[in-house]
DNA sequence: TTAATATATGATAATATATTCATATGAACA
DNA sequence: TGTTCATATGAATATATTATCATATATTAA
């Protein structure tokens, strides 16, 4: 059960050589292990940095380092709550590109 | 318009994570900016190794390179006419989640 | 204000990646 | 068979990226 290729097909059109750059920067930020799981992580609800790193049994600056290159990419913000900060998931659309992606694979 | 949350939210659950290395391997080649485009020069159809050099601009080496990985990551597949090959998308996907990408980056 | 805890950041080292150059392979054709 | 055209490939270089280590910053509580 697929979209047809039509219903993808005007969304593809003229894209412009800049936005084909655009495009390939955000699919590098999903292609790293460590910020894929990082976003999994995060589908589960906001959690803060050590809740991470145990889970994803990393240690804390390696993940600082890869949340703040998702950060600065929009894919997850954050809040502080004392001394704590929490990061959360900036909106949906991470949850379906990686969704795609999954549908991908399994074939 | 976009999907709703909850239908993305069952493709997700329970993703193993072997499976978040390999999607993070998937997004990792849509990744170059160089192999984004000639995946966008192949939905204008079909081409050989020449037209794909002649529409980036790039030198045939680095074209045939990045051909052979987007081959072996079965995002395309090619057939020999001649001396010429032929290369083309192995499956719609690559649509998809390329026109997932656009959306999220229009945002 | 000092100590303790949580997180961020800069520098470095290790590794991966992309492009280029030179050359090899393969097909067509004289 | 030898030459030309199209593409592939190996080696080398240049660049980018990631994790680690040491340390800085920010918040809270004693």
């Amino acid at each position: 059960m697929h979209k047809s290729d039509t219903s993808v097909d005007h969304l593809i059109m003229n894209v412009s050589e800049e936005e084909l750059v655009d495009l390939a920067e955000l699919f590098k930020i999903f292609g790293d292990s460590t910020r894929i799981k990082i976003l999994y992580d995060l589908f589960q609800g906001e959690k803060n940095v050590s809740e991470i790193c145990s889970d994803l049994e990393m240690n804390q600056s390696a993940i600082s380092h890869q949340l703040k290159i998702l950060k600065t990419s929009k894919l997850i913000s954050s809040r502080r709550e004392g001394k704590a900060m929490i990061y959360f998931l900036a909106d949906d659309h991470v949850k379906t590109i990686i969704a795609m992606g999954k549908e991908h694979i399994e074939e």
